[in-house]
RNA sequence: UCCCCGGUAGCUCAGUAGGUAGAGCAGGUGGCUGUUAACCACCCUGUCGGCAGUUCGAGUCUGUCCCGGGGAGCCA
């Protein structure tokens, strides 16, 4: 069918001229004598263009009844607009209706609250905050895959479905076929009575997927330098803005890597696609800045201008001591930080993206490769202001004997793990990698404060609604 | 899951010392106008989150439950 040219060209085409053509849904209409002004918008910007409808042209009575929300075909003539505000205007010559819009609508000529449009999740990409938002999470995407494919890294699908429940990273979701009002029982070894895994689908227990990166450490193993980019899913009881329980991750891993290489790839990672998204999505950051957050600008300067700061766990520890500010939780080495801590440093002492490194060995996962220190492993987080950890890395443990007695010493089953044990065992070698939230970095690109904001249909505690 | 705040018209909110509800926007009608958050006039709209209680009387007070937001924990 005819469906002409995305608003974004006409708006961008060097002169005005005739015969184009246009589909749209109508943001606004106004109705003057013998006149009606409408501005359509396509979703391919920001910006909707204005189109005028004269009564000499078929159809205008029932034009003035459409209401907001319809969706149109405008042909006509793309001319220099006599009005303010726009460089162009489509003088329209024959406008078709392909689906007006009943009056319980929604989305009104007004400012919605992000909460009640949470509520209409299926209208409210129609808006120009979240249109805005997908296109900047689309450039997003593309940029991250475009870093990766730009420094040889393959991209990988971990699976979806895993078999072992105890990866550490949190709560999983249950996949099963089994009856859920009748689940088998078997009693185990011990006497006690368990779920019989024999009878389901996969014969054992099987969850949603965590964390790609033990798979991905798998192929790092091979293909040197790959990348995840997939669904990840957490069943924690998380009610805050910046957790999802569905939400993508983005999982480098790299052969050949020690901790300082991580760090460095992180940095770069994050420099350059803030860079492709400032580059291609000017429009959209700019109404972000302006409506949303006002700090927006200075903070994406701050990254494009500045090396993050890259700190040991010890120095941060020392410096919020050294602070003298009374935290609800005193700070002591050997504990994790706390969420005051980390926005302490981030957001008064060091006012911008920090790296914190080389954490306690006991508050860290098992595969964290151990220093020489015996009391740290080669861990490091990179903090924002306002949303924390963004990224959460490590060197991995390549020595058997000391990841054999890790697993151990961490209380878990070494035989769960024979073929991530494997890879120590045939070919070892130095590697690392890490998990990138993808929207934790779209809260901070766009200044968006909820998670549930910058994905499509947000899955949280008692939300699976769309 | 814990702590705090909130739930009043389709939306955003106001509601004073308990006396049975209002403004803007949206919608409708008319007017004016190359308009652009259009404008002007008039009209319409409510189980005041649910349940129970105190009271002659509850949107307003108490209890409880549900939902939402913020903070915390967990983490990406």
């Amino acid at each position: 069918m005819e469906r002409g040219e995305k608003i974004k060209a006409l708006l961008a085409s060097a002169t005005a001229r005739d015969a184009v053509c246009i589909c749209g849904w109508i943001r606004q209409k106004r109705i003057s004598k013998g006149i009606i002004f409408f501005n359509i918008n396509d979703g391919s910007c920001l910006a909707g263009i204005q189109a005028v409808a004269d009564e000499s042209l078929t159809g205008f009575e029932e034009l003035k009844k459409l209401a907001i929300g319809s969706s149109v075909r405008v042909r006509g003539r793309l001319a220099e607009s006599p009005g303010q505000g726009q460089k162009y205007e489509i003088q329209a010559m024959a406008v078709d209706i392909f689906g007006d819009c009943d009056e319980d609508y929604p989305l009104q000529k007004k400012k919605h609250s992000f909460e009640f449009l949470r509520s209409i999740a299926h209208l409210r990409m129609r808006t120009n905050s979240f249109g805005a938002v997908f296109r900047v999470r689309n450039a997003a995407a593309y940029a991250i895959h475009e870093f990766f494919q730009e420094n040889g890294f393959y991209y990988i699908h971990t699976p979806i479905i895993t078999g072992s429940d105890c990866e550490g990273a949190g709560e999983m979701f249950h996949v099963t076929t089994m009856p859920l009002e009748s689940i088998p029982m078997t009693r185990s070894a011990s006497g006690a009575m368990g779920v019989d895994f024999s009878q389901d689908f996969f014969r054992t227990h099987a969850g949603l997927t965590v964390s790609g990166q033990l798979e991905g450490e798998l192929f790092a193993m091979a293909l040197s330098e790959i990348y995840t980019f997939g669904p990840t899913f957490r069943a924690e009881n998380s009610n805050t803005p910046r957790h999802a329980a569905e939400f993508w991750m983005i999982e480098p891993e790299m052969a050949f890597y020690d901790l300082d290489d991580n760090i460095a790839l992180a940095q770069r990672f994050i420099k350059q696609v803030t860079a492709r998204v400032r580059d291609r999505c000017s429009e959209d950051l700019a109404f972000f800045a302006e409506r949303i957050d006002p700090t927006l600008m200075d903070r994406l300067d701050a990254i494009d201008r500045h090396d993050f700061e890259v700190l040991t766990y010890t120095n941060a520890v020392r410096l919020l001591k050294e602070s003298g500010k009374a935290f609800e939780f005193p700070v002591s080495w050997g504990m994790d930080l706390q969420t005051e801590h980390e926005r302490y440093l981030t957001e008064e002492l060091i006012r911008k993206p920090t790296f914190v490194r080389d954490y306690p060995l006991e508050i860290k996962a098992f595969y964290m490769r151990r220093s020489d220190d015996g009391r740290t492993v080669g861990a490091m987080d990179l903090l924002v202001p306002r949303i924390g950890e963004i990224i959460g890395g490590s060197q991995r443990e390549e020595r058997l004997d000391v990841l054999k007695e890790m697993i151990r010493s961490k209380g878990l089953d070494e035989a769960v793990y024979w073929w991530y044990i494997d890879t120590r065992r045939f070919g070892t070698a130095p590697h690392a990698g890490f998990g990138l939230g993808f929207e934790r970095l779209l809260q901070y690109l766009t200044g968006m404060a909820n998670i549930r904001d910058v994905i499509p249909f947000p899955r949280t505690p008692g939300n699976c609604e769309f």
